[in-house]
DNA sequence: GAGATATTTAGCCGGATGGCTTACTGTCTT
DNA sequence: AAGACAGTAAGCCATCCGGCTAAATATCTC
């Protein structure tokens, strides 16, 4: 049950990284906060085109945002990548892991190809 | 210029993962190469519709298939997901570095406001 | 309080996505 | 050669995506 929402989780953060001028602000927020008139002026891009970005970066629990006076500045989470990091490296780790055994396998294979071939 | 196809690329690997019933294939296949048909038998789905996802891993470069007989074969790539893993990890890394610098930033602050203290 | 500035809201648009069904094409199996 | 089986092709459909413009809403600044 939790683990629904946690899939609909890496759906929405694995969405938001597939695109590339949302990659980029998170790239430029990386070094630093931004409000959403700086980011924006960098990608030629109409505002409300980008605040559809801005939103879909929160809502993906990539960024935060906090207006003070008519200005948004926006920085990463702490922990803004680890949810994808997470699940590559779990990935990962399996299919690494298999790839060992089968080599290991193989390596029985010859070795009892060897014998054979000593008998 | 060959950015512009690296950014294109990246684009297609992270939407293929933003789809839950992909990643569960992926997983499925770390732990072994199986049929379009075993696979879609796990995802109460239609096959036709299941090829789509499966069409989406190839060209993604995810996973690779092969055809003999009737049966066609999917296993995964083995680099499926190391680009996807190092752009993570290289943001991670700059984040993580600005988050250093921010503290020992403001570890120079304190220090300064401990020395005016001392006036 | 008038005007500049920084968003924000609303809504249009063409194209992609992810599901479906139905019909076709090969390849076994008997 | 007939029928079962595994995959493909074609095309329908609702919804989402990512761009746009035009108009509204605050919030400075003078």
């Amino acid at each position: 049950m939790g683990l629904v929402i946690h899939m609909a989780y890496l759906d929405r953060v694995f969405h938001c990284l597939s695109d590339g001028t949302r990659r980029a602000v998170i790239a430029q927020l990386a070094s630093g906060p931004a409000s959403v008139g700086e980011l924006a002026r960098r990608h030629h891009m109409a505002l409300p085109s980008f605040m559809k970005h801005i939103r879909v970066l929160e809502e993906s629990e990539v960024v935060i945002s906090r207006k003070t006076g008519r200005v948004r500045m926006c920085q990463l989470r702490p922990d803004a990548l680890t949810a994808a990091q997470g699940w590559l490296e779990r990935e990962r780790r399996v299919w690494e892991t298999r790839l060992d055994q089968l080599d290991s396998f193989i390596e029985t294979l010859s070795e009892k190809e060897n014998a054979r071939g000593n008998r």
